[in-house]
Order: C-alpha cells, then structure tokens, then sequence
DNA sequence: GGAATAGTGTCTGTAAGACAATATAGA
DNA sequence: TCTATATTGTCTTACAGACACTATTCC
C-alpha cells in the first residue's frame, strides 16, 4: 500500500441461483445443463455475469430467474444466499459469485419453452450426491442453500413461499416433511402450525382431495418470524432413515 | 448478449467487518475515523479492498482484522455476514463490498498502538442510532451483523466467542443480556445452558470475584449448534424498556 | 453476623408428542 | 357399508419461568 501507484485490483460478478421447489414430495433444484466453456455438458446452477457494470444484485437475481427459469418475481421468494469468490473457483479468471436462494411453488412446469429448455428440475439428495459432479463449486452452493432452507422453516414463514397462493395444512405439512427429511404427526402439526400467530389464515374455502374428506385452505399470513418456532425432531424418523 | 463483443463489467471488491465485542456488559463494534475521502472524518467499518486480484476473501477479512484492529485470528469468531452492492453505495464507482461478522471476546485495548490508533469501541446502540452518520451503507451493515448476532445466540454457541478461554456462567449470561437487551433469570440461566448438551464444559477451577462466592470456571463445548435452542424473551424486560 | 454472588430444589403453567375418536368425502 | 383423509380431544411428559433456599466468599 506504500506504493502510490497501487490500485484495487477488479473482479468479475457472477449471480447464480439456488432455485427450490417441491416435485412429487421432494425437495428439487433447478440445474442447467452448460453449453459453453467451462465445464461445457456438465450440470450447473442457473446464473451468469452482471449484464452492465450498474446493474443492481437483486435485479441480476430477477433477471436470470426470468431468463433461465421463466419465474417472474410475483410469488416467489428470494434472498441472498451468500458469496463464493475462492480465487480459482472458475477457470476464465477472478469471479466472485452472489449465491441467492428463491423458493418457488411448483408451477405448470416452468422450464417448458423458455430460452432455458435445457433446465431441469433435480431433486437435491442426488444433486448432492458424490456422482452428480456440478460445474464449479456449485455443489457446496447447493448444500448451503438447501440447509438455508431447513434452517428457515424452523423460525419463518418460508414454508409458504413452497406453495401456492392458497394451500391446505397436509400441503404445508408436505413441505416440511420434504425438506427436511423426516416424518411429522398430521394431527400434532395441524393443530401447531395453528398456533404460531399469524403464519396462516383460514382462507374461508375448501378443497377437495383425491380421496377422503376436503381440506380447509389457507393463505400466508402476515408473520414472517415465527414465534414459537416449528421445531425440528432430532430424533431420526422412518423416512429419514429410508433416505440414508 | 447477442453482441459478440460484450464483456463481463468489473467490479471493485471491498471487505468490511462487524467486529463485536462486549464491554462494560454492552455490546460495541469497532469504527474507525476515515482519513481519506471519501465520508472523510466520518466513521466507517474498518475494511478496505483486496490488496490483488488473487486473495481469498477470508484471508483478506484477516488481514483487514490484523492491520485495522490488532485482533489475529486465534480465539475469535468469523463468518460471512452479506454482500452490499447496491450501485452508487461508493462514490468513487461500483464497488461491491463483502462483509464480515467478528466476534472477539474483551482483550487488553486492543486499538492502542496498532496501524488503526484511530479505531474506537462503540456501543451499537449509539452506532445504530440516527444522528451516528456512518459512511457509506455501513449503519445497515451494522444493524444486520447485530441483528445476525443476535439470532445465532439462540441456537449456536456464538456467546462463547464474546468470553475469553475461560469463563463462567454470569459472564455468559452477561454476554446473552448485553446482546438481547434483556434481563434473564440468573438460576434458570444456570441450569438452561447446563442442560444443553455440548454446550459448555467445566474448567475444573474457579475464579474469584470481587465479592461473593467464586464461581466455576467453564470453557466452550464441542457442540456448534444448540438443541434446544436459549429461548429469547418476547416480553419486555426491565433492561430492555430501560433502554428503549 | 451481614452482604453479595454462586448454585440447588421445587412448584406451576404451557407446550410438545402420542394417540383415540369423530367428521366428511368417494366408492 | 368401507376407505381415506381431515379435524378435534385427551393424556402424559418435558421444559420454561418464578422463586424459596442453601453454599461460599469477603467485610
């Protein structure tokens, strides 16, 4: 720094997104398959470069949503996941990558026709395997956003972001079962997730199921924070332990 | 990008840290008076741009913790807090800052003859509050490091990292009710962070106190994660209504 | 002994987990 | 009727919070 001639060096931003979804009960990911150098076939979070050197972060998070997911910004939630700049993380030089994690309902098959027909939906136990091989150090972005993810439906409303506008409590209850890998009592969970003020309100109407006696629904409530919180078993479960 | 020529924008990357400590049972973060412009005289986090293009943001938290602070990386806490990018955050251009959050246990003034003589303790309180005039976007860095803290008391051994090798049990209590701005319990105190399995470990000694019986000396635990978590008052206390 | 802090015992209300029982749909 | 799911009720146990009480130091 005694040298006057001394400039910040510059990096190159990149946002990728860890997109989360519920399919067929299980936890999803949105991965794309490169076309281009590095890492070229390989599997990798949707995602790319700031468009224009004034381009904010959560607007290239919206962006790249809309381009390689077809998601719009209305339903869905987003936030910042984190930073992964370890220098040597991508071969074309010093990117430094904004992770942001989005939760999204599962909607009318999203990846169809869009300019990302090479997304695909990747339910994240074998993301996560050791046999997937991500591009770059899109695995550990994935775990990190999945455990966000786990950790956050234990003392926010996140669970909702995974449903739709309206929803039943067996729907809710899905996605904590999904996303956390264990098995929760239907009845103990209705009456719980009752009672945390504010995160769901009666919607007035019901639905009716496949089989078996319609279900109230719901809407999210204005709670974000949830308190008490939804406490996860410590103990592991039938269907965590089918999965290990 | 349909244009060939496009090239990815550059940006600068900063680090600035959230360096948290407790003294005099309340809750301070270092500042330093910024010499340069611009926001010069103002105060600011301590942090500053990658020294070149290939170090490793961790290193250069470190090094930024070193030069500004005096503080080395033993016997303290350092995490990832978030990415500030906002454009026009910097006047000098578009500068991305990665911040930091430190939680350093009370060392013998550690400011005094270091690189940074113009760094100071100051209470978050009085850092966060409207007439404070931070630079940059440093006053919601703070808010959200304090607020980070905050939350990772409840369901990780973060307030160990407040105390020294050793501590006992009123210190500890201290340190959850400097940061949440409440009054606990002393003997439910006593017993809830006893039960938490992992949590903390008896020392084998004690320590005297100025008046009273002397107290059990007790060092961190193995365990990260709490379960059960410390639960946080939602009530307003004495101390917190005291202060509001 | 008195003051101050450390540490233990006990009670009570609340909430979580187990699980029986009832309600409402389709077949 | 049976089956399947939704919703309610009840019981037991565990834990948070309030607080009396004992222990150990210095004065």
């Amino acid at each position: 720094m005694s040298d006057d001639r001394w400039v910040a060096p510059t990096v190159l931003l990149a946002v990728d997104l860890v997109i989360l979804t519920l399919r067929d009960s299980r936890l999803q990911v949105l991965l794309v398959q490169r076309g281009v150098e590095p890492y070229r076939g390989a599997l990798a979070l949707p995602g790319g470069f700031l468009n224009h050197a004034e381009e904010d972060l959560p607007a290239a998070a919206h962006r790249e949503l809309a381009e390689e997911a077809g998601l719009s910004a209305d339903q869905l939630h987003l936030e910042q996941l984190g930073v992964y700049g370890t220098p040597g993380r991508d071969p074309r030089g010093r990117v430094v990558s904004v992770a942001y994690l989005a939760v999204a309902p599962r909607l009318p098959e999203p990846t169809a026709g869009t300019d990302a027909s090479d997304a695909c939906w990747t339910p994240t136990d074998r993301a996560l395997s050791p046999d997937a091989r991500l591009a770059f150090d899109h695995r550990r972005i994935v775990a990190d956003g999945v455990e966000r993810a786990r950790a956050k439906l234990e003392y926010s409303a996140l669970a909702t972001a995974f449903c739709g506008p309206t929803f039943t409590i067996s729907e809710l209850r899905d996605v904590y079962e999904a996303v956390w890998g264990v098995s929760l009592d239907p009845r103990n969970f209705y009456r719980k997730v009752q009672s945390v003020d504010g995160f769901i309100v009666p919607a007035g109407t019901t639905r009716k199921t496949d089989t078996g006696r319609p279900a109230r629904l719901f809407r999210p409530g204005p709670r974000e924070a949830l308190h008490p919180p939804m406490t996860r078993p410590t103990q592991p479960t039938d269907k965590e332990t089918a999965e290990a």
